[in-house]
DNA sequence: CCGTCGCGTGACGGTCCCGTGACGGGCACC
DNA sequence: GGTGCCCGTCACGGGACCGTCACGCGACGG
């Protein structure tokens, strides 16, 4: 749920702004000047700003480049004065777009999700290995580490620990894991899927005789604890 | 000096588009088509592209999300049509931003430089040399290094390594990498890609039956380990 | 304490995936 | 026209992997 700050100081705009994009599923703040736009961010770092430029006391521009020295945070200018020089200006000031009012909410909802897939590339990143204990997942390297040297899985072993690392702590019955690491169209024998949790833990756990993470709940099904 | 690639298949409209933008300090290449520029891009990646929605043949849209296939180079749509579903449906194909004609050119190099800076972070600058074990590949001049003695690869061996180092360590499937390095439109046989793989093992692995760099992960495609 | 149910595990045959050699066509260069 | 070089297709063989089965053990309930 990314979080959304809006800078505006028109009352109407600026609830109407907030309800279109909670409606597209942002957690949204929104305050009407500069000041608190940046005292608000400072306590509680937003993923994406959306700022007027006509703005009592501190405008827009300036609070562009002073959001900018707080961090580089996606930040779109929502303005009605459609002119270059401004759109220039506030770019230059650090801004990552430009839009005009009135805007079309599935104009600037598009814009704002094409700001957020360019910028998570660079931001932080968003670490896709997962550990459990002495396990480490790589989904994108199609690897499992147990503690420092690698272990080889099979296709279904990996999906397997994929599926229950999704759901991590909690427990999963033989049909649930069928569904989603066999397909949907599997009926068979759900006892399939007790030789490949065996063949896994012989790979991922160091007793496998009593497993520390790949779990077995009797009568119910298997579940991975962190 | 970054290189600009430009789709458009008005002819006034291109030159003075390159021209402007030449004065802004970028390498431009031209061209009228998608089909023109997914060779052109292939050949010789740009930094930047600047599309136009209206093309003969392959449109703007197919244009962008075959682009998008390659890689994630920055997109910017140059349209005539000023309509927010254009807009919302160019931004879902994967462009970063839209601009309606006739552009100020100012505000879009403006736009140009916002977009540089944002992608900048993930933007894979300076193609320098690379190791990978005995492996040094060294994309500028187009050669590659197996310990001392250099070893002569095809344009496809070479160009199959090249998408390989550029994911190291993440798995490749055979369709990403028919995509990549044959072309968007390559449907045909995916076991193509098996013996380039082996043609490859045999003149950059040690032990091509026991490739150490140049892995088979098997039911999913192949990786580069570092 | 015993029967039953649920689960772990070893063995095995079949299937599918991948490596590889062979072959013919296209293209550039001589 | 000849000659390599490179590419794409095909078929074959081997081995990894999967699904099934049967057996045995431990956990529960009576």
């Amino acid at each position: 749920m990314p979080r959304l700050l809006i800078i505006e100081d028109d009352d109407r705009i600026r609830l109407s702004l907030r309800l279109a994009l909670e409606d597209e599923g942002y957690t949204v703040r929104d305050v009407p000047t500069a000041e608190a736009a940046l005292t608000e961010h400072r306590a509680h770092p937003a993923d994406l700003v959306l700022v007027d430029l006509m703005l009592p006391g501190m405008d827009g521009f300036d609070c562009i480049r002073a959001m900018r020295r707080l961090g580089d945070v996606p930040i779109v200018v929502v303005s009605a004065r459609d002119d270059t020089h401004d759109v220039v200006a506030a770019l230059e000031a650090g801004a990552d777009d430009y839009v005009v009012k009135p805007v079309a909410v599935k104009e600037l909802s598009a814009r704002l999700r094409a700001l957020r897939r360019r910028a998570s590339g660079s931001g932080e990143d968003a670490p896709k290995v997962r550990r459990f204990g002495e396990i480490e997942l790589r989904p994108e390297a199609g690897e499992v580490l147990l503690g420092e040297e690698q272990v080889h899985l099979t296709r279904t072993e990996f999906r397997l620990l994929c599926e229950l690392a999704d759901q991590t702590g909690r427990v999963l019955s033989r049909q649930q894991l069928l569904d989603r690491v066999w397909g949907y169209d599997v009926y068979g024998d759900e006892r399939l899927v007790d030789v490949h949790i065996g063949r896994l833990r012989r790979k991922v756990e160091r007793d496998p005789a009593n497993p520390a993470h790949v779990l077995t709940v009797r009568g119910l099904g298997y579940k991975l604890s962190p």
